[in-house]
DNA sequence: AAATGAAATTGAATCGATTCAATAATAAAA
DNA sequence: TTTTATTATTGAATCGATTCAATTTCATTT
């Protein structure tokens, strides 16, 4: 049936598959002293152990996780789940840094990670529970999504060990998160810093707490600033390149002079700042541009762009280490962790480096 | 012990788990039938099924799928292997896309992935023995690596049911490539074609057949022009944007003059265009560059990058599909597919699109 | 030398499903 | 009605580990 299963055959197959029997039976002792003696157990007399260790290596034994599992109620596997939005996550650079970050974390303990994405809306919830109930995963790192989505919060509040990666209104829940309102507070008054007074923000969806967080950041530096709020100022789109692009033109077609711009991610930045580039406006001389996230190519493009950085792989790393602490039945420091941004000065903004 | 576990509880947990023998109580059959009925199995009468349907309904009961495993020896999860290379895949934008197209497949098919990276060096072997025989995953799709790496060898030779990214020198092996050599020598004839004579080929490390590939393309394509391959025009770098740059400092110590580059990928080009730019050298108006891969940026920088496009989100589509027919005992038409490139002339190259 | 206690080991039960071989129920043919 | 097929269902075995409770071994004390 399965092809060519063994044509090659790896070392140390032999006929068959090595059970924790075939070990047991060459090192003369029961399965269950293997089982003790493979784990270290303080039980097992050193001698045996040792005994037992031989045996293992010479048969190459390896143990199947599968049998392991379902006895122990172990996967020593976790998911890693992104939400099925409008805006694919997975077309976002960041999404990379924290998968970075989350699989250094994993290796070290030798955990497996499994990334859940969601099929179709139809029968998502059946999908959710099949995460939770099937036991394949022993918990999750849960990216952040729509506050609407109902699903999330059944997942989240289900009492599964789950890490949120964003703000979550529950003090008992374990998130990892950015200072978003903080983040974009500094990047809108760094620019009103710049004498800029007509600011725009082009916002991520609104239905998005991070897209509200930073919307908020903005509004309080401009009037930190003595700059009056103007709505007409504020665009929502969702995140992609196009969308940037298609904030400036709408905003052109509707006559709105601005002489700054604070977008909620910098895939919406560069694609305002091709669109400008377009329309022989020039940055930073005529309007300043900040993004937001710091992604890779953030000073890949020109002018290269100023934006609030975020410690992307950093965040998957903490969201991982939280995760196997609850797993492992270890002090988890803190439920909620916040990771502060920082500004990066470039040249789209005209500014100086503090 | 798992702090909270059903602190609030999934709909229809109720005190504990629902196994199949509950849904068996309920339906008033035995556990053997609950099997078969739910897989559909035609042995069971259609109005047993429609009960036994029922009361896993009625129970929310979601198969442990450890137990099933276990039995049936199937894990309906993949792994995505990463092999551990100096330049961490990860960090390419195109690694993004080929994750996009094989999660696409396996929602489809309501497979499971699984990313494994391979932890340093030491114990690698270790690693990859885990993998193909911990029973944790029915097959793997392997990022291409170095033609040195052993472990990839025996990987890919086990007999266990695997898709290689890239080529292999064995017929037996199922593949999906690119072609490398012909989107490199499409890359350069235009640069040829443009008038450039004197064209630098950055290349990625020797050891990844791509990068041997590529470089093959650049010096056919050079014959066919009638342009004497010089080897001082050909620097070996490491994919990365630095290496990029450092290319380009490097042939500018080395005093080298040149009217054209072509990168062995996106993140070379860029860094080599911002080099350029640095160093006051017009593009394309005294260098005309070519990059390959066409990630999501490529038309992002200033001047747009001229570059050859892959589908690897095709690319990840067809080795999932691949895998999984052989997994699933279907038809696997060809063994080996190789996906054709395409120039995609931007402003870089200072060329018109034919 | 017997009794006691501690340490080491064993063998069976268990986890939750699938699947095999045996049996029961039903329908068709003799 | 009995026999033969055919269809449905069952119950137990099985997958490969872990783990519980019981037992054996060994060292120590009386």
């Amino acid at each position: 049936m399965s092809n060519a299963a063994s044509r090659i055959g790896v070392q140390g197959m032999g006929k068959g598959k090595v059970t924790i029997k075939d070990v047991a039976k060459v090192a003369g002792v029961s399965t269950g002293t293997v089982s003790y003696a493979l784990a270290g157990d303080p039980r097992i007399n050193e001698k045996t152990r040792k005994l037992v260790e031989e045996a293992a290596h010479k048969l190459n034994y390896i143990p199947n996780e599968v049998g392991r599992s379902l006895r122990s109620r172990k996967t020593e596997t976790i998911a890693f789940v992104i939400p099925n939005t409008s805006s694919h996550v997975f077309s976002h650079p960041y999404f990379l840094k924290l998968l970075e970050g989350i699989t250094e974390v994993l290796e070290e303990y030798s955990y497996n990670l499994q990334i859940s994405t969601t099929p179709s809306e139809k029968e998502e919830a059946k999908a959710y529970d099949k995460i939770l109930r099937s036991n394949r995963v022993d918990g999750i790192i849960l990216s952040s999504a729509s506050l609407k989505d109902r699903n999330i919060l059944r997942m989240v509040e289900s009492g599964f060990p789950v890490v949120y990666l964003g703000k979550w209104h529950h003090e008992e829940v374990l998130t990892v998160e950015r200072d978003d309102f903080r983040g974009a507070y500094e990047a809108a008054s760094h620019l009103a810093g710049l004498g800029r007074r007509r600011i725009v923000h082009i916002s991520g969806p609104l239905d998005h707490q991070e897209s509200v967080d930073r919307l908020e950041g903005y509004k309080q530096a401009l009037s930190d600033h003595q700059i009056l709020y103007d709505a007409s100022l504020v665009v929502e789109k969702d995140f992609s390149r196009e969308a940037g692009a298609a904030a400036v033109e709408e905003l052109r077609a509707a006559n709105v002079r601005y002489d700054g711009i604070f977008a909620g991610n910098d895939l919406m930045a560069i694609g305002a700042l091709k669109q400008l580039k377009r329309m022989n406006i020039a940055v930073p001389e005529e309007v300043s541009v900040v993004g937001f996230d710091d992604i890779d190519m953030a000073d890949a493009v020109t002018p290269e762009l100023t934006t609030v950085h975020q410690p992307m792989r950093e965040i998957g790393r903490m969201a991982a280490e939280k995760l196997l602490a609850v797993l492992q039945d270890r002090e988890v420091p803190e439920k909620r962790s916040i990771v502060s941004t920082r500004l990066i000065i470039r040249e789209s903004c005209g500014g100086q480096p503090q």
